[in-house]
DNA sequence: TATTGTTATACTCTATAACTATA
DNA sequence: TATAGTTATAGAGTATAACAATA
């Protein structure tokens, strides 16, 4: 993803229509969760990966990546990088020898509570500028925003 | 970009979040902005364009490419698309033939007026669930937030 | 020598097509 | 025949390096 532009070199016409704070927004968080991230070795897209293995593991590649909109060969890859790092096991299911069954090994474990203080940290510091109840009211909106253009 | 899964499908821990709901908000509308302007035939990059050229203008690539935050080698394909459609020139500058001065023609104004009609009524599509009051309210804590952020 | 715009090239991210092993 | 995972490959999108024209 690209840095976007300072603000104060825009025309109003851009710098004040919601989409552009969005990108802003969603550029600036991100990047700070990513450095967040840094000292366990992931990035955002792991941590993904983790905390949906963690709340609903085991699972397959495949229905991993639906969950999570990721396409199967990108799925491999991250995959793969998880396995190297020794925090995800490939088992394979015995009633489809097909198919893996994706735990947490412990050490993912450890690397999932570690990387999710992290992330909650890095949020903290993209709001540093709202109060909690500020904060509250951007999540709420945002939520809504994105709700309503959930498919269903 | 790729498109984000469906909100239903994840754990709470990715849902819940600030950066994933801000990437969610961000590419629906960017893809609502872009499905906009497809009638009048640019991309949203295309409209920043117009818009600082309209606001600002005249400009040079490189400095039209360092308010945007587009490399200038990216510029470059920018304005030929622009060019090629009629809608901005490229006059050298008499001070300094090395430079343009990238102009809006006639047909480019008709083209931001109309594009920057069709972009706020996107806008209005991406936050319909929201009433005046809570859309004013979720610009303003964006508005902070990136401001926040942005370098001096 | 430095700068503007340009081209060719490389790199990242992601998706498509084709393969294998299982079913 | 169909599906899970894999690999090779191609396509966006963007950035780096090298070049021509001008300062």
């Amino acid at each position: 993803m690209t840095a976007p532009p300072r603000v104060s070199d825009l025309t109003p016409l851009i710098s004040r229509s919601v989409p552009f704070l969005l990108h802003c927004a969603a550029f600036h968080s991100t990047r700070c969760v990513a450095d967040a991230l840094e000292p366990v070795g992931i990035e955002p897209r792991h941590f993904g990966v983790l905390c949906t293995l963690h709340s609903s593991g085991p699972l397959s590649q495949g229905s991993l990546g639906e969950r999570l909109g990721i396409d199967r060969t990108t799925m491999v890859q991250l995959v793969d990088d998880l396995e190297r790092r020794g925090l995800v096991e490939r088992k394979r299911n015995p009633h489809d020898r097909r198919s893996y069954q994706l735990t947490l090994t412990p050490a993912g474990e450890e690397t999932w509570a570690r990387a999710k203080e992290l992330a909650e940290g890095s949020e903290d510091q993209v709001l540093a500028v709202l109060d909690d109840d500020e904060r509250d009211a951007l999540r709420e909106l945002l939520a809504r925003v994105v709700l309503a253009h959930d498919r269903p």
